[in-house]
DNA sequence: TGGGGCATGTAAGTAGTTACATGATTGT
DNA sequence: ACAATCATGTAACTACTTACATGCCCCA
């Protein structure tokens, strides 16, 4: 089953000026990885198959002496980062370890399970801090404002979900400890 | 690099008192594919390694003539489960076509990027509704209140934080186009 | 003169999905 | 008798990560 994970990735990135792979991987690291990772091994054979499929064309650049490949959209790659853009999205896949273990804590009793809910908590403002980082640096990093506004906002409620439950629970418990 | 992804899937879902491959897999369709998925692929072998290292025990059991395993936990299982609850947690993995497009939506014009935001806001909406039916047929799937609690509501503010982005570019588009 | 960044890549491995095969059982 | 569900599994494949190899450039 083709799913195109990496391709709409070069894609975008090839769209927002980045020319080279290494490029590419810088942007995916600074930014898209909080929703969609990418690593080498991924990306250099993709730029590949995508200038076969004849949606990038590389040629031949320099930094100083070092040679480097930019790569451009062709026509064809503008039209179909369009059109992906434009069609409703499917995937949408989390995998979260914290959300896994509120999942199973009734196995802990009361008091753990509190702890459980806040070490949520300390993993979410631990990526809070990571992206109000970025956005006090800038937006020069390439992460367009409403993407990082998303990240920020989400997390700033989870942080607070976490905080609303963690009350929840301490009374809770209070109230079977009395 | 050894993970564990599946492993604590297993011993959570075992604890939780599903005892064939087939419940597993079930609980983690009803439940825990919204922040952990798992297959058949991963399942079986890995109940076979979990019970080499003694973590599980199976035994023949049946449903009426057929077949089946019956896991349940060891003490080691216990414990090694009741660790993982306490430790804190390192994965956090999302993939999110929605985002990945709305941090690229800027290759296409203005009208069309609130498009983009609302086809974000019906693929919450349809994961929002299913997480409403899980909660209207009960808690009886085993899905724990708490778990069932925050995705629904992460959804809910999905939905307005959607809606509030489609108004602010709509009247940002407006201010445009006079 | 040496460390960090720029730049390109691959081999080996892990993780995970899909699709299929098999067959009994239960309820209608 | 038929469909749905229970139940167990695997082969082939796709996707992805990690770790490594290579070497130049720039600046302090």
């Amino acid at each position: 089953m083709r799913f195109g994970g990496v391709e709409n990735v070069i894609l975008g990135a090839v769209h927002k000026g980045c020319s080279s792979g290494y490029a590419i991987k810088q942007l995916v690291d600074d930014a898209t990885r909080f929703f969609w990772a990418a690593s080498y091994g991924q990306i250099y054979p993709e730029l590949r198959r995508l200038e076969e499929e004849g949606l990038i064309v590389g040629s031949f650049g320099h930094t100083g002496a070092r040679e480097r490949t930019e790569y451009t959209l062709t026509d064809a790659g503008r039209a179909r980062l369009r059109e992906w853009l434009l069609e409703p999205s499917a995937a949408y896949e989390l995998r979260d370890e914290g959300l896994l273990k509120l999942f199973f804590a009734d196995a802990v009793r009361g008091e753990e399970a509190i702890g459980v809910v806040r070490n949520m908590r300390a993993e979410r403002e631990r990526i809070l801090e990571r992206l109000r980082a970025i956005d006090a640096r800038g937006v020069a990093k390439g992460f367009p404002a409403l993407a990082l506004e998303y990240g920020i906002e989400q997390h700033e409620w989870m942080v607070d979900w976490c905080r609303r439950v963690e009350a929840r629970l301490a009374a809770k418990d209070e109230g079977v400890a009395a």
